[in-house]
DNA sequence: CGCTCGGGCGCAATCGATTTCATAATAAAT
DNA sequence: ATTTATTATGAAATCGATTGCGCCCGAGCG
């Protein structure tokens, strides 16, 4: 007869016990060891220490989360994990998170220009994520997902919300004064002797959209203003820039504000194809301040929002909502900044 | 005596006993009525399910991992989770497990141009996230890390590794043909009459970098070939064109074949600005085809990697491994698209 | 009509850690 | 020297599901 070999499918991995056997102590003990280095005496600690690492043992977790009832695992919700935009969030909430300890488990809600989200599809995605039995949330995308999160909120699991701010939420959230910003941006505008400026909204009806169009319309308080629908995306920068250049020249602003620089750019772009020269025929102003933002020709003028900042902060926020801190401010506003670049210029007369 | 409002720090949440108990049957049932409804009563089923649904019941998962001796978690090692190159990749990887039923989770090494990975700093990273018990890993960072991932190497938890190929590994890897992407690049310079020109490299000595240059050197019968140090990041390539700027100009190469767009995009931006006209003066290609390329001005010639369409491959490799699946192709090689705009051109006489 | 077969279900073992409680050993106090 | 406080350790309960095994009962078969 031929060996068996049979391909042991399941590979015996060392438990607690083992090494309690091998370091001659019970497995209350290596537990303790191995977690509250101060509960056991040194001689008997280095026994363990190096039974275990003979042993090659790794804790096994499901079994600790269960007892222990904690995963130390982070769900992040995001809208797009592939956006520049949020990826400078994640690598904060990922330096904070891993700093404290904390694991990060990440729910993509995979939200794209062309793709918008429908609930059910966005529940599933949360529902898996979620399904890792998470001590924390941190939502990235404007409101609370059905489904687990909202049973999670229920069951007093620490949220935090970043970046758009989400009505009667009762948990602390991150954010810039998206008002004060654009005020600020708009400002710049008329200060170079624009009249006629524009708006390029985001998704509209958004906390984050109406924040900045208020900031435009404060700071627009004499001259003209032209109010257009984006959705953030670079096509609907692009799609704004066509529309305008159908229409006849003497109706086109002079400068206009974006609100993000994704759609800034597209239209920059299109504009610049056309003919258009920026920012002698018109200025250009982006909002969040992504790397790209330096690479467009003309460089966009910008609004810099802290996104690595904001990142660490709600990580950290977080972390301590997890560790059971109670005091936790309730709302943090982080500074921006006006990068004033080449895309604006003075106001043609 | 006031009510005790201690605050109940923990939530009661039902358990599959509660369920049980209301629906009138055995734990078992539940557990079977709701993973595997073919194997209990249509009516026993629906009187499960509503019991579930009117306790809000979820199986907790700690317990679920530990008996099953699964997480449906798999473990995605990525070097840096800002980076637009791996934000892209991941999209695709995210799209394919949860398609799959999977859940990431995310280990950011968080590699940039300034800080390069220490071990130590990393097993920790890595450590913490593998803590999540996964099923698999995905590696898109061209090695396998110390610690927990080398355990579940051992432990034949299933591996794919990404982009990189790992020297001497027995897993299966996924990528795109380096070496006769980066010659079609040159030889497409070549074919526009250039004969002086420069490859700006990736990190050195890893595999990427080496199939790349040897596709330069492939393309690069004739002429004259000079070879630049880079590191993928833009930093990188505005440093190459700074050196190159401070040498005599008849030194300088007609042409110059970059292995990241990012170092493409610093080179051309800072040749530009120091009057060299692009692509008159000097052709420039990149490689990857992240978004931005197009941004440029010149617009970037590049090779074009399919991104996306490679993390989804990977994820559904990973999918059929975890799944048990033995036939996966242990290489899988996509094709690469040249993607010619402005920033190449005839070589100047 | 008796016997086998199998679907549906329940009992109880099991996964592998953490943690409470009790106990033994040691140090400190009187 | 005896009592008390302190510390280190062990025994066993516990977390909440999944699943092997076996029982019951009705259908199918000879």
């Amino acid at each position: 007869m031929a060996a068996k070999n049979k391909s042991t499918r399941r590979i015996k991995t060392a438990k607690i016990a083992d090494v309690a056997r091998v370091a001659g102590v019970s497995v209350a003990t290596v537990s303790r060891a191995l977690a509250k280095p101060g509960m056991v005496e040194a001689a008997t600690r280095a026994r363990v220490v190096a039974a275990a690492k003979r042993l090659g043992y790794t804790p096994n977790v499901a079994a600790r989360n269960l007892r222990a009832r904690r995963s130390n695992m982070a769900l992040v919700v995001v809208p797009n994990i592939g956006n520049a935009y949020f990826g400078e969030l994640l690598r904060g909430i990922d330096a904070a998170l891993t700093r404290r300890g904390y694991g990060l488990i990440i729910a993509n809600l995979d939200l794209t220009s062309t793709r918008d989200n429908s609930p059910d599809h966005e529940e599933r995605y949360v529902d898996l994520a979620a399904a890792g039995q998470v001590d924390g949330v941190l939502l990235l995308n404007g409101y609370v997902p059905k489904g687990p999160v909202r049973t999670m909120l229920d069951a007093r699991v620490p949220i935090v919300a970043v970046g758009e701010r989400i009505r009667g939420a009762k948990f602390p959230q991150v954010e810039v004064d998206n008002r004060a910003a654009a005020r600020e941006a708009v400002e710049h505008l008329v200060g170079l002797g624009h009249k006629r400026i524009a708006y390029l909204s985001g998704r509209p009806r958004s906390h984050l959209d109406s924040a900045r169009r208020s900031g435009f319309r404060d700071a627009l308080t004499t001259g003209e203003g032209l109010e257009w629908t984006g959705d953030y995306y670079f096509a609907s920068g692009v799609a704004a820039a066509e529309a305008m250049l159908r229409g006849k020249p003497r109706d086109w602003p002079t400068a206009l504000f974006a609100a993000s620089d994704e759609m800034a750019i597209g239209f920059l772009k299109t504009v610049l194809a056309a003919g258009v020269s920026v920012p002698r025929d018109m200025s250009i102003i982006g909002f969040d301040g992504i790397d790209y933002a330096r690479f467009s020709d003309p460089a966009l003028t910008t609004v810099v929002v802290p996104r690595r900042q904001i990142g660490e902060t709600a990580g950290e926020m977080l972390a301590d909502l997890m560790a059971g801190s109670g005091d936790v401010p309730a709302h943090v506003r982080l500074a921006t900044e006006l990068r004033v670049r080449g895309s604006t210029g003075p106001a043609p007369r």
